[in-house]
DNA sequence: TTGAAAGCGCTACCAG
DNA sequence: CTGGTAGCGCTTTCAA
């Protein structure tokens, strides 16, 4: 059987797949040369032979087995994506553009959903990690990796330890430093030859791609200024939530380069979803909001809650009220009145992250999506 | 270099990843063992064997490699999804529920998107099929297969010539008969053991899970009847969309049912999309609406725009004007007033097709995802 | 330019 | 219950 031409050629045939043997016996070559015709990168077939391959392939209806590919090269061709959650309009418009920008490369995405657990986000890197993807990308994770309250005020130095740390046993780290155990986990990811992009997370060593949040947050209280508003209101998310804090930093900012300060009174803490924009609406209206002209919620969904709730409480949005949210969602024009916003270019976000993994050089790099305002009729001009 | 027992181990170790190898021998068993006791099926391992084994892959760190798995055992555990674009709600809806559902058996999910093109879609099915998943989801394509002007009525016939044909030379079918190529492709692949699942597209000999958009459709019918309304338009997309076509019979009936007749004036052919929605209701707006309380609109995305363009020529949705739209997604609630729909448990359905394709048996099976009906304030009771 | 053959990491069959 | 050992389908030296 050591040393037996008359091979059992049949199990091949019996599993239905043809493989790379039958095509090399169709086109009356080795296999060795079939591997190069089909799939070589130098040119260095005849080309006759090339083509006969390339008959005997199409004849056969030959497809490559990615996984014997994978196998014998060491690596696979896929993107792998985590993402906290695909129905969440924010992270679909992420993927969708990682999804484009990745097959135009010719690489497949796998994608993996987080929920808004970092505990899970870990357990979904290690097992992708395993299937040797070329580039991973995390999306999201809304949520800062170092807790406000533990957390030393300079993440990187952080990162560093966690990073150092991790290697040697991440399984040891407690429930405590998940994240350290996912940048030890990625950085041996990368040490192995693999690329890491993060999606609008800060603070990581690796490729990043970021919203430009402060600064769209700093443009729109200008320009909301500039319309003439005065007394302002904010809905934010918990300290917790990064995109939030780096919104309201932005606004503030933006505001007080026009002159104007906000009354830590209108600074309400809420939750970062609709029904959050609603309750901070409810009872603002509630305790009386004719100190304020405008409320600006780090949101959009939390924007559109909080005009529902206005308009639940006798105020029409736009007229007694303006509102101003912050992500440009698809209904932030099908709401009445039109909502103003800033947009946020997620699909692009996603392409731009795998230019990066693509392109990327050796050291990591990062890329800044802007932002745009838009203005529309929930802050009317005042004169 | 046959005989050579001081096998050059360093490769393994030098290329970074710990193989079952280095676990077996950190062990001190074979790696036949080590295998069983990590991934074997069967418990035939002595149990201190079996946790040395575990003790040797937690120490070093060992993950299993997929793509070596995969080759040894003939499949991946993954599970391909076709969707026609992530970043719309109804797909990514789809796919959180297929993701959520594989995640749960153990599946990684890779995701491929199809645009709005058929051929597109075969080409990924052919490239997909070359990953040799588990199983194939293909999501949505919510435009007939079946073109309406070239298909014979029984398109069964259709697909199994085409099946037929198809695996001699599947690349030699023109543009044209994209869809017989699919299917034959899908046969093929199911044939090898694969399996096959579709979501809301029908007619095709595989697991199927439909929208039950006629049912969702007639009910919807008799409940705005039963408010008191008399007199309505229907805002419709092509006759090719298969999913406007059902919805559009399955109101008509249900109006029929109720003892109402729809007046071919007021059907109204237009986008699928919010555009197409808006379009619609100004043309109607424009010759004048008076003769109908209500407009059907055959999405909530064209009903969203519809009501916008109803305001902008001065109708009050929901008072001079009542709508109706079908899904049910999120912003239905957010709109002013807010709109009467009937939700599509989406979500569902990408779990329930994970579930034909996990317990299905060998024959084609079928589920249908049923509706349900939300009125809203669009559509106050007329008394 | 080509073929033989040595792996890639893992599974599964076959003797013990 | 265990170890040896053929593969799985493909890539990639290494000589020829």
């Amino acid at each position: 059987m050591d040393e037996a031409p008359p091979a059992p050629v049949p199990a091949a045939d019996a599993r239905g797949s043809v493989t790379l043997h039958d095509v090399a016996r169709e086109a009356g070559v080795s296999i060795a040369t079939a591997s190069r015709a089909l799939n070589g990168s130098a040119r260095n077939v005849r080309t006759e032979n090339a083509s006969r391959v390339r008959a005997a392939a199409a004849k056969l209806d030959y497809r490559p087995h990615p996984s014997a590919q994978a196998v014998a090269r060491g690596s696979t061709p896929t993107v792998a994506l985590v993402v906290g959650d695909v129905a969440d309009p924010y992270f679909s418009a992420i993927a969708a553009g990682v999804t484009q920008a990745a097959e135009a490369a010719g690489l497949v995405v796998t994608m993996a959903v987080a929920g808004r657990s970092p505990q899970r986000e870990l357990e979904l890197v290690r097992t992708l990690r395993g299937q040797r993807p070329r580039v991973i990308v995390l999306a999201g994770t809304r949520i800062d990796g170092t807790t406000a309250s533990t957390a030393p005020k300079d993440g990187r130095a952080v990162d560093g330890a966690a990073a150092s740390a991790a290697p040697g046993d991440g399984r040891a780290v407690g429930g405590t430093d998940t994240r350290g155990a996912l940048v030890g986990e990625l950085e041996e990811y990368q040490a192995a030859g693999g690329r890491v992009v993060m999606v609008s997370q800060r603070d990581l060593p690796f490729d990043t791609v970021t919203i430009d949040n402060t600064g769209g947050a700093h443009r729109l209280a200008r320009a909301l200024a500039g319309a003439g508003y005065r007394r302002f209101a904010v809905f934010r998310a918990s300290e917790s939530v990064r995109t939030s804090r780096d919104r309201v930093a932005g606004f503030t900012a933006g505001l007080r380069a026009a002159g104007i300060s906000l009354d830590d009174r209108f600074v309400i803490e809420t939750e970062f979803t609709r029904g959050g924009g609603y309750e901070a609406a409810r009872k603002l209206a509630e305790r009386g909001a004719d100190e304020v002209e405008i409320v600006f919620a780090v949101s959009d969904v939390m924007a559109i809650g909080a005009m529902t709730a206005f308009r639940d409480a006798g105020l029409v949005p736009g007229e007694d009220i303006a509102v101003a949210g912050f992500d440009d969602i698809d209904s932030a024009i099908d709401v009445t009145p039109a909502l103003t916003s800033v947009a946020v270019p997620l699909r692009e976000a996603g392409q731009e992250a795998m230019r990066l993994a693509l392109g990327g050089g050796p050291a990591p790099d990062a890329v800044q999506i802007s932002t745009r305002v838009v203005l529309r009729e929930s802050t009317p001009a005042r004169r």
